[in-house]
DNA sequence: TACGATGTTCGACGAACTACGAAATTGGCG
DNA sequence: CGCCAATTTCGTAGTTCGTCGAACATCGTA
């Protein structure tokens, strides 16, 4: 088969208004991807590759394509790389709160700024930290 | 032997402190735990075959327990019935506005009061809806 | 073109999940 | 005591999940 009939699926992400409270809970229920999802929280972007955890290749997009398909992320493509965005915005547009509650909540868990996976990537200066608590 | 020798196992209960967030989220990124949770907070104590889902006794049983075991309700026996509530100070106290933040989320969802599992229990006088989000 | 780097897709596997029915347990009542 | 009501536990079926390895695709570069 001709290496140029197949041509990339465009990278199908839900829109705001379709991003669904379950599949965002699910998601965030397991600690790679949460771990993701938070150094991402402190980075505006990062390549799939560089991501603080141990596991296959294969297994990590599978976790990155989950977390798109929940709409927790955004990812683009640049060359061979594709780098991982929060949609941050779209997630407080649609439930506002939710994320900075639920990341403030993992961080009282212990995976807090240098637990073990810490955002070593470069900066991780500040842990960012702004949650809203409610309380 | 006496009926009487199968003590109950005096249904287990994290502490406040041992309750893990990925298994509150794993808990509440169900449809039906989750219609369980909402209805639960409308009111202080339900007993579990008066909810408003549409599932075998068994499995809702295990639902309870799943509810029960990630710490997100607490479950007390009276004579052959067993009621349950939400810990909600408990969750508070954990993960403060968590459990307000994602009720609201799903409340924008379309699960709002009157969905479809509606509070139809009797009373569902008040609905309690102080969602409080953190913003 | 060949090669290496980065990522994805496919197929497989074991574990966990959800769901159900049947059986068992416990308490209230005739 | 016998029976019904409320629930749980057990066993099972089918599905989904998380993980991996192997193969494939794309881009940059020698």
């Amino acid at each position: 088969m001709p290496r140029s009939t197949r041509r990339r699926p465009a990278l199908a992400h839900p829109a705001t208004e379709e991003i669904d409270l379950f599949d965002v809970l699910h998601a965030l229920s397991d600690p790679t991807r949460m771990t993701i999802v938070r150094v991402l929280r402190a980075e505006p972007e990062r390549a799939c590759g560089t991501f603080p955890v141990d596991v296959a290749p294969s297994t990590l997009s599978h976790h990155f394509k989950v977390l798109r398909e929940s709409g927790l992320i955004s990812q683009r493509e640049e060359a061979n790389r594709r780098f991982s965005a929060l949609r941050t915005v779209d997630l407080e547009q649609r439930f506002p709160g939710l994320l900075d509650t639920v990341l403030a909540a993992h961080g009282r868990t212990g995976g807090g700024p240098g637990c073990r996976d810490g955002e070593d990537g470069g900066r991780g200066g500040g842990p960012g930290m702004r949650g809203g608590e409610a309380g």
